[in-house]
This record gives structure tokens, C-alpha cells and sequence, in this order.
RNA sequence: GGGCGAUUAGCUCAGUGGUUAGAGCGCUGCGUUGACAUCGCAGAGGCCACUGGUUCAAGUCCAGUAUCGCCCA
């Protein structure tokens, strides 16, 4: 670590981060050491999908929950962050599959071993380049306890559940309607189907009646379906249809004739009344053939092309089909309207191919009896959810939840730990392969081909990670872990169903605190995607300004649970603030003395001082009461506009008058404490400058006990009794009368560089003239003369009179008496204004008798105030010419 | 169709009932000192979307309206 005096004129982190992460690892000091004694803090990191590298969708939760852990690592607690990734099953599997494409490969002709072994090279790549982009924005994970979904410990667990789940009923078999994706040619959850409305049409299509010169009109969107007709369904009550109830009618190009029946559900102003019912391609007619007992005829091949049952168009893209069968209708004459239609059209998720509704064989998970503890959990205040009003969203969802469709039809991921017997057909289910039926020990087993939803094995990843199903250590110590931090896209893919299995399969929740984080937008407000190409690379970012800047960036300020904006400009600032710091640094460590600096608080300072380190207490404890309430950006804030705008504005600069002068006592100790305490509430969110700094300055220090090595494992400052209300009134005052004299040098254009006479005249004169060297330095006025009380008539032609709220300035400078005419009528306006209104809500019997006292008293000293300077405003300007 | 959120300075956003609403960027003017021009000083810029209500007191709580966004069906 740097110990030179001389610090480089500008920041560079380049120079910095790669060296002090390096230090930090060899350290040891993300890795806990369990303490059962103490209670731990515990964040495992949502897994980032193996899909690529990181993006700066990835570098901000990783920056809230480094964040996090920093401070409590700080604070003394036994803190895991555990770190992992996802095999992300059909997202890794399109990566891969257009890989091979590019080799004019595909993964039939590559066969499943072979596809899977390229899949694993490809995650062990990924993984790698996750680490180091982790390292580069300073996150503190404990890299020894790393995971990866498809690792031996989180997949036995995949297993376990799974094998548990059936046992007791809660994973069952069935044939539904899923979403299938023809390109992906695999089931779908609900969730990983995007509805979108598009414009479609609504065709009207005639269908003859069977041995009659009649037909019945039926609506539909999808026309190509009608294949797989197995009825046409109308409102019993509906007169028009009345006569056709009970015949039977032919489906268009295939003659197929089909039933006309009456059921209930069907809507009659819907289009012609009539509904096409296609069991097997449809959730509403799945639903209605079930209760009518109609057959259900699958059109459908699994990569979207229609089969055998579509007669001529066997072998058509559905779309292909669809083309055709419409002008081929149009010919017949069978096709008699066609409207413009507004619809809601499922997308894949992952290839936003539109997919099909189509009945398969599917595993399932039947979610009610999960979801109700879930919900109680919530509800009892087990777990909270940052930002609270995520909890309705939450609640509603889970209290309306439907089954999980769980299979897939893929090759990478978790393979379904079920065996089909060839003599018997029964089912073995067991978390190791059986080496026979289980019915009737047949040894032709074979197992099932799909693999489990991804997310399936994400929400066991609380408690997978820590070693469950085994016994472990870790998931004893660190489970319950405490807060999920996580984005709000994700509450019921990953935060409910988490919630769902760890108390299914522990017992308990999962964690204490669901923190909600926004998403990244561009500047333009859109969100960010690698489709749209408007990413910003956070290696790039990191390169351009440096880690720590990036971090600020994409933190301060912000919400919880709202969108963050990420600009140029703001990088551009945060980096800004990082270079201040490091400069207020170099300013503080060249003025401290050769020997080592004592910080303890003196018992007796200069008010300066005593101001600095009670805004410093103030600072401290705001910024701990943030952190608990998880309001890092506004935490971020303040400590920001107390390094930049009291520490360096103020303070240093008044130090600086005091270096000069070599008065006594120095400032050195008090710049070196504030400075040093500011760096340790700034480290969880700064962590590579604050450590650069630290390491120079502690080394000039001298420490009590043992000086830390880091400053990560620094003590987390809070307050410590140096609030002095005093101290900060007086050095408001200075301030005060610094800055009116800077604005009236400003406005009346006196240069910057000329001396000007001032006197001041002060209620608290010895308060002041303590002063003196400070308002004639910082405002350049010199002489300053120190006067108790304004004698009337005593100002000189010209001269500006500002009256602040407990002195008053005279500036005897040439001033053009109307512009000094305005500027008072001005403050008088305004002052009238103040004093009218405080007068009027004090003579309000309610707000005296019903407001808080102290709040009265407040208002009462607020027109006191106002009411004076109002008097003395007047009197100035009676004397005006 | 149901639900949730947003609307605050030119832009991006903080603001967790207390009366003079803040920050960064941008803009204007001026720049001096051995920390920093990635800087300093000063300034301009707000019917807090609208309408009503609750309250002694509303940007903040409630209801409705408008616009935008998201989620679910």
C-alpha cells in the first residue's frame, strides 16, 4: 500500500482497484468465520445466468448488496455474502444452439452428451468472467463458497425436493394446456410467457352443416386450428343457433364432421356466436371438452409445422398454413368476413417467438398448499418486503396462484429424477438413479428425458447454497439467511417461490428481507437491452471512470424499487466526487505533522472544530439510520454533501487560514479524524478510494489499540457525543455573514481580487470577533471592524446594509443607492410577506392551542426574527436618498 | 378488464405531516490562495399534474380526474 506523502494530482483508479481487491482477497476478508455466538448477516447473491458476461443489470444489486455487507462487516457482524450463478436452462441452451449454428452445427446432430459437455465448458467460461467483472466493482463475496445450480450439492437438492414434492402429492403428471415454444420446442411456464396485444383479425368462417344446404359461422383468430375441431360450441339460450344444436357440421378442406353442441360459457355477442372448439390448442376449449367429454385432436408437430390431422397442409409452418387455408377459404367462399382485431398474443420469454397453446404431457407442481404458508409469512411479519407496497403485488399474486408447469424439453439443466419401467409402466422416483423398478424390479428403466424449470433449483438457492439437504454447518449458522436483494422482476419468478420452498423444505423462511431494486435505464429512459443495443458495459464504464464511480453512480439518490437512469453526465459526476475526496486527502495528509497525529477529542476546541465534529456526529448517525432503514441512496447523499459541502467548502478552508497562521492549536488532528471518520461511513459505498486513502492517512495516525490492516474491517463509525448546538449556531452565523458579503461583492461587481472594508455589527460580538481572520480571509474584506450595535445614521453614502437574521453588515462601497433601493425593497416585500403569514397562523386560536408546543414557539421565534429584520430593513431605507 | 406505481427546477431524481421544497447535471456572471479547473465563488430557475377532502398545518395522508409506465388476466 501507498505510504508516500505525495499523492497523484488526480484520482486514478486504474492505478488503484485491481491492486486493492488482490489485497483484500489474500486478506481473507470476505470469507467469515462462523461465530455461534454472535448472529449472522447473511446475503446469497442472486445467481447471474451463464448466458455471456455481466451487464450493468448485474453491477447494481451487486453494488446494493456489497454495499450492505460492507457496512455490517464493518459493523462487527459474522457476514456471508455467497456468490453463484445459474445454469439458466433455455436462455444457455439458445446461447449454445447458435453457437453451433454458426458452426453449422445443431444439437441433434451433436447429440445430447456431447451438447451438454460443450454447455459446461461454456458456464466454467462465464463463471470465470463473472468473477473477475464481480472483483472489478469491488464486491466482497466469499468466493470459497461459490455455486453453480448444476454443481453435485445444489442438484442433489433439485432431487430431494423433487423426490419429496411427489411423494406427498405436490408434483404430479398431467396433461394440460402449456405454452409451447415451437422454437425452443419446450414447455412453458405461465411466467416466461410475455402477453402482448398485437393487431390480428378476427375471421369469420363458414362451416357447412352435414347432409343440408345450412352452415354456421364461426369467429376466430387463428383459423388454423379449426384442424383440430372436435366442436362448435353456441349459447343454449341463443335463438339462432336453436335448429343447429345436436347436428353436425364439417370442417372446411378436411370434411371432418363434428358435433354442434349448447354449452353455457359461450359468449354470444363474441363474434358470430358460435366457438370453434379446439380441445388441444386452446385453455377455454381444453376446459369445456373436459366437461363435454370431447375428443381432443393435436394438429401440431413440436417445432410448429402441423401434422398428419391438417390433410393437405401437413407439413405447413403454422403461419405457412394459416396463408394458405385463408385464401383458400376465400376462394371457396367459406370465408365471409374478416375484421380487424386487437389480441393478446403469448411470447416466448427467452427467442420471443409466439407460442402455442397446445396440450402435452407435463410435470407439474401443485402450488396452493405451498403458497399458504408463503403468504402467512408475509403476512405475520416473518418476512418484509422493502419497498412495502411490493407486499400487495406479492400477496395477490400468491393468493391467486395457479400450477407450475416444471418440464422441459431441453438438455441442459436438472434431469427429472423419474423412471419409466418398460414391463410394468410404473414410476420410480428417488434422488439416485434405482438400479430397478421399484414395482417389479425390472432393470429396463429409463429415465424420464426432460429437466426441471431453472427456476425450480433457484428457489432452493437460500438453502441449497448452505448444503442443504445435508446437515451442514453453514446451513444451521447461516440459515434463515437475512436479506434477498433482488429486482422487482423477478418477486414471483424467484422471491415467492423461494419463499414457497425454503419453508417447505427447512421449515423456516428464507430470509428476513426482500429488498426490491429498480431497473437500469439508458438516458433516454428505455431499458436497457442487448437487443436494442443501448447497454453500457460495465468493464467499459469501470475503465472510463473507475469502480467506485460507477457504483455512485447507479446508487445515489435512488429509491427503492425505482427505475434508476444512467447518464454519461452522472458517471461523469460521481467520478468528480471521487477525485475531490482523494484531493481533500492529499490536502490533509500534506498538512499534518511529520510525527504521528494524536485524534482523540480534546476536551477543549476551537468552535470550528467542535462544529465540524458535531456535523461529523450528525452525519454518522443519519447515515447508520439509513442504512437500517435501507435507504442506501439517500445514505449516500448526505454523506456526500458533508464531505463536499461542509468538510471541504468549510472546513478546509477555514483549517487553511489556521495552517497558514500556525495557530494553535493546529487543526491537523481534527482534519485527520473528520477525514478518516468520513472515509469509513463512505467505504461501503466507495469501497477502492476510501481503502487507497485510509491506507496512507491511518499510517500517519496514532491508534489506540492496534491499527486495522483495512479499512473494510475498520470499526462502522457512529456518533459519539460530540453534538454542540452551540457550535453550529455560531458557525452558521459565520457563514452567514461570509456568504451575504460574497453576494453583495458579486452583485456589484467588485472584483474578485480587491480588499473592501466591512463592519459587522452583532448581537454576539465576542462570537465574531472569534472569527475575524476567517470572514477577512473567506470574504476578503478587510478592515473588519467588530461592533455590538448599529448606531443609527452611521452609514456612509453608498453603502450597502445587509441585514442578516442576527447581525448586520456594512459594506461602505461605492453602490448605486437605487440599485441598493431595489435589492431592499426586495428583502422587504418579502419580509412582509413572511411576517404577515407567521402573524396570521399565530393568531389562529386552533394552531396555537392544537399544534405542539414546540412547534408554536418555533413559529413564534421564526416572526420575533422576521419582524426584526423587517425594522431594521425600513430603517434603511428611510435613510436612503 | 383488474391491480400497482409515477407525475417536484430545462434534464435526471431525492424529499418517512411542521410552514423559506433540495441535489447532480445544464444555464448565467465572476475567478484569488500550494488539495482539487475532474475546481472555486455567486446567481437565475418551482401555482410540487389537476380537483376536492382530512388536519392547527399537506409536495407528503384520503378520494376522484388526466397523462405516462409496469404487472396480472
Amino acid at each position: 500500500m501507498q505510504q508516500d506523502r505525495d499523492l497523484p494530482k488526480a484520482y486514478e483508479p486504474g492505478q488503484v482497484e485491481d491492486r486493492v481487491y488482490e489485497f483484500w482477497f489474500k486478506k481473507g476478508y470476505f470469507t467469515p468465520r462462523i461465530d455461534r455466538g454472535r448472529k449472522p448477516f447473511t446475503v446469497i447473491m442472486p445467481p447471474p445466468n451463464v448466458t455471456g458476461e455481466l451487464h450493468l443489470g448485474h453491477a447494481l444489486p451487486a453494488t446494493i448488496e456489497d454495499i450492505m455487507v460492507r457496512w455490517h462487516r464493518m459493523k462487527g457482524e459474522v457476514t456471508l455474502w455467497l456468490p453463484g450463478f445459474d445454469h439458466a436452462g433455455i436462455a444457455t441452451q439458445v446461447v449454445i444452439e447458435r453457437q453451433l449454428a454458426a458452426e453449422g452445427l445443431t444439437k441433434h446432430s451433436l447429440g445430447r452428451e456431447k451438447f451438454e459437455q460443450k454447455a459446461w465448458e461454456w458456464a466454467r467460461r462465464c463463471q470465470e468472467t463473472f468473477m473477475k467483472q464481480h472483483g472489478k466493482l469491488g464486491a466482497s463475496c466469499d468466493w470459497t463458497r461459490e455455486r453453480f445450480t448444476l454443481d453435485d450439492g445444489p442438484s442433489r437438492a433439485v432431487a430431494t425436493t423433487f423426490v419429496r414434492l411427489y411423494h406427498k402429492g405436490l408434483i404430479y403428471q398431467g396433461e394440460r394446456i402449456t405454452n409451447w415454444c415451437p422454437r425452443c420446442q419446450t414447455a412453458l411456464s405461465d411466467l416466461e410467457t410475455e402477453h402482448r396485444e398485437v393487431a390480428g383479425h378476427l375471421y369469420y368462417i363458414n362451416y357447412p352443416v352435414v347432409g343440408q344446404p345450412d352452415h354456421i359461422t364461426v369467429a376466430t383468430t387463428r383459423p388454423e386450428t379449426m384442424f383440430g375441431d372436435t366442436a362448435v360450441a353456441v349459447n343454449p339460450h341463443d335463438q339462432r343457433f336453436t335448429r343447429l344444436i345436436g347436428k353436425q357440421v364439417a370442417i372446411p378442406v378436411i370434411a371432418r364432421p363434428i358435433p354442434v353442441i349448447a354449452d353455457e360459457a359461450v359468449d354470444s355477442a363474441f363474434g358470430t356466436g358460435a366457438l370453434k372448439v379446439t380441445p388441444a390448442h386452446d385453455p377455454v376449449d381444453f376446459e369445456m371438452a373436459q366437461r363435454r367429454n370431447l375428443p381432443a385432436v393435436n394438429i401440431l408437430n413440436a417445432d410448429g409445422t402441423l401434422n398428419g390431422e391438417a390433410g393437405p397442409y401437413q407439413g405447413f409452418d403454422r403461419f405457412a398454413c394459416r396463408r394458405d387455408l385463408l385464401a383458400r377459404l376465400e376462394r371457396e367462399g367459406l370465408l365471409p368476413k374478416t375484421i380487424a382485431h386487437m389480441q393478446s398474443v403469448g411470447h416466448c420469454a427467452r427467442c420471443d417467438t409466439i407460442v402455442e397453446p397446445w396440450a402435452t404431457r407435463q410435470w407439474f407442481v401443485r402450488t396452493q398448499p405451498l403458497a399458504q404458508p408463503a403468504i402467512d409469512a408475509v403476512k405475520d411479519g416473518r418476512i418484509t418486503i422493502i419497498p412495502e407496497q411490493f407486499t400487495k403485488v406479492y400477496l395477490h399474486w400468491m393468493e391467486n396462484i395457479r400450477d407450475w408447469c416444471i418440464s422441459r424439453q431441453l438438455w441442459w439443466g436438472h434431469r427429472i429424477p423419474v423412471w419409466y419401467c418398460g414391463d410394468c409402466s410404473q414410476l420410480t422416483v428417488t434422488v439416485a438413479p434405482p438400479p430397478v423398478c421399484g414395482h417389479c424390479g425390472s432393470s429396463r428403466l429409463r429415465q424420464d428425458p426432460d429437466v426441471l424449470d431453472t427456476w425450480f433449483s433457484s428457489a432452493l438457492w437460500t438453502h441449497s447454497t448452505l448444503g442443504w439437504p445435508d446437515e451442514t454447518e453453514d446451513l444451521s449458522y447461516f440459515y434463515p439467511t437475512t436479506v434477498m436483494e433482488t429486482g422487482y422482476d423477478i418477486l414471483f419468478f424467484w422471491v415467492a417461490r423461494m419463499i414457497m420452498m425454503g419453508i417447505e423444505n427447512t421449515g423456516d423462511v428464507p430470509f428476513r428481507w426482500v429488498y426490491l431494486h429498480g431497473l437500469l435505464r439508458d438516458e433516454k429512459g428505455e431499458k436497457m437491452s442487448k437487443v436494442k443495443g443501448n447497454v453500457i458495459n460495465p468493464l467499459a464504464a469501470i475503465e472510463d471512470y473507475g469502480a467506485d464511480a460507477l457504483r455512485f453512480a447507479i446508487t445515489t439518490g435512488n429509491a427503492p424499487g425505482n427505475d434508476v437512469q444512467v447518464s454519461s453526465q452522472k458517471l461523469e459526476a460521481a467520478r468528480n466526487f471521487a477525485n475531490k475526496l482523494w484531493n481533500a486527502a492529499r490536502f490533509v495528509i500534506r498538512s499534518l505533522p511529520p510525527q504521528l497525529v494524536d485524534t482523540r477529542l480534546q476536551p477543549v476546541l476551537p468552535v470550528e472544530d467542535r462544529w465540524i465534529l458535531s456535523r461529523l456526529d450528525r452525519l454518522a448517525v443519519k447515515t447508520d439510520q439509513l442504512l437500517r432503514d435501507f435507504r442506501f441512496g439517500e445514505a449516500e447523499m448526505q454523506v456526500h454533501d458533508f464531505l463536499w459541502g461542509e468538510f471541504c467548502d468549510w472546513y478546509v478552508e477555514l483549517a487553511k487560514i489556521r495552517l497558514r497562521e500556525g495557530s494553535q492549536p493546529s487543526p491537523a488532528p481534527v482534519l485527520a479524524q473528520t477525514l478518516e471518520i468520513s472515509l469509513r461511513l463512505a467505504h461501503p459505498f466507495m469501497p477502492f478510494v476510501t481503502e487507497e486513502i485510509w491506507q496512507t492517512l491511518s499510517g500517519h495516525l496514532r491508534w489506540d489499540g492496534a491499527r486495522p490492516d483495512s479499512i473494510m474491517i475498520a470499526p462502522y463509525p457512529g456518533g459519539r457525543g460530540c453534538i454542540d448546538d452551540g457550535a453550529e449556531e455560531e458557525m452558521a452565523l459565520v457563514i452567514e455573514i461570509i456568504r451575504s458579503i460574497r453576494n453583495a461583492r458579486a452583485e456589484s461587481k467588485v472584483e474578485a481580487s480587491r480588499w473592501i472594508a466591512a463592519q459587522v455589527y452583532a448581537r454576539d460580538r465576542s462570537a465574531v470577533e472569534a472569527h475575524r481572520g476567517a470572514i477577512e480571509a473567506l470574504a476578503r474584506v478587510q478592515p473588519l471592524t467588530v461592533m455590538d450595535r448599529r448606531r443609527e445614521g452611521q452609514n456612509p453614502e453608498g453603502s450597502a446594509v445587509l441585514v442578516l437574521r442576527d447581525a448586520e453588515v456594512v459594506l461602505p462601497m461605492m453602490i448605486d443607492p437605487d440599485a441598493e433601493r431595489r435589492r431592499l425593497e426586495g428583502e422587504r416585500q418579502a419580509l412582509g410577506a413572511r411576517t404577515a403569514d407567521l402573524r396570521a397562523r399565530l393568531a389562529r386560536e386552533a394552531f396555537v392551542s392544537k399544534a405542539p408546543p414546540a412547534v408554536v414557539e418555533k413559529e413564534r421565534h421564526r416572526l420575533r426574527e422576521a419582524e426584526d429584520r423587517l425594522h431594521k430593513i425600513e430603517e434603511r431605507l428611510a435613510q436612503l436618498p
